[in-house]
DNA sequence: TTTTAATATAATTTG
DNA sequence: CAAATTATATTAAT
């Protein structure tokens, strides 16, 4: 999340968005819209409001890559996920996305195939954590599910993973608490009531 | 008819501390920042004074009733996501339908019972949308990113949504324009300074 | 099939 | 109200 330190500057930048008329100032109280004109549908099919999906990911890969001459090149971004364009290339396991659609494959092929594919469809790619990294998150977890954002860093730091990925484990993990609570609770109270009935 | 309301729609006294949700016994709040210290088990307990939640929704609660043969049914709102199909009708939370409670349950009772606890243990349960919801709330919000009450009104009641379902949603709306601002900034700085790279 | 990492977004809390 | 979090319903990878 540290990553935000480039967005400074660049005025220019904000111009090319499309639509995003600054939204914190007008308040366009003037505007006359009537919803029943809107519920009549009336479509504006300009931009559709920007469903950019988010791969926060990708921010921290570039597409400029190191050849065997030692000379940049750009690898173009060739995805298509709705219509925009997502570039891979980086990231735990790495797999090149110039699609050399030569030969058959093999199982790893095929696999890496698989992987691109989801990349390709906008998904992280699912992180494998070792024993022990979900050892020591257990663990902690025991003592504290919600970990601070210190805790976090630290675990990260020893586990070598991202923070954010930890942060997602330890949601994860709540919510199969929460869910294996639930459960046994709905047990309890249905047993309760139902041989309340019997009684 | 003659049903007395046995359930006081309040999960009394309660958890809902600050960060510190009921399923969970007390955890520390204060952390020491070493996982070792964690991982060797250190352990602190303090306890948070409780403060009363809000929950309004909850005030409708009736679930535990005595029916006119003084035993009690358990009423059971159930939610119609529809099994059937995958649109129509909105506003999960509102609309109840009885089950009168017998020995068993079916999974969709289940489910709902399971939102029953959920509910009780002082979350409103998430809201689901519809398509059409959505799409009007999204046209609305095109053209004004910060309704007034009385648009939001009007909206409730076209929408057939609470007024608060409605602030609540243009809330979240305008922070997620402000984040894919925000991260359409920075991919374009990044970009820029890619490119530059190469020039 | 089951479990769970990842995503999107509704709800809550703080200031 | 915004920002930051948390919860949760889904989706999809394994």
């Amino acid at each position: 999340m540290a990553s935000t330190s480039l967005c400074a500057a660049n005025p220019s930048a904000s111009q090319s968005l499309r639509k995003v008329p600054g939204f914190v100032e007008n308040k366009t109280t003037q505007c006359s819209f009537s919803i029943e004109s809107i519920l009549g549908l009336e479509q504006k099919k300009d931009g559709i409001a920007a469903a950019k999906p988010h791969r926060p990911w990708m921010d921290a890969c570039t597409n400029l890559v190191l050849g065997d001459d030692n000379n940049p090149h750009l690898q173009i971004p060739v995805v298509s996920y709705d219509n925009s364009l997502f570039h891979a290339n980086s990231n735990p396991v790495q797999e090149e996305k110039v699609l050399k659609c030569d030969k058959y494959f093999s199982v790893t092929e095929r696999l890496s195939f698989k992987r691109e594919l989801s990349w390709y469809r906008g998904r992280r790619p699912r992180t494998a954590f070792t024993r022990n990294q979900i050892e020591v998150l257990e663990n902690v977890f025991k003592m504290n599910s919600y970990p601070g954002i210190d805790i976090r860093e630290e675990l990260a730091r020893k586990l070598d993973l991202d923070e954010d990925r930890i942060q997602i484990w330890f949601q994860n993990r709540r919510a199969k608490l929460k869910r294996s609570h639930r459960e046994s609770q709905f047990l309890m109270v249905k047993n309760n009531f139902t041989s309340s009935l019997l009684e």
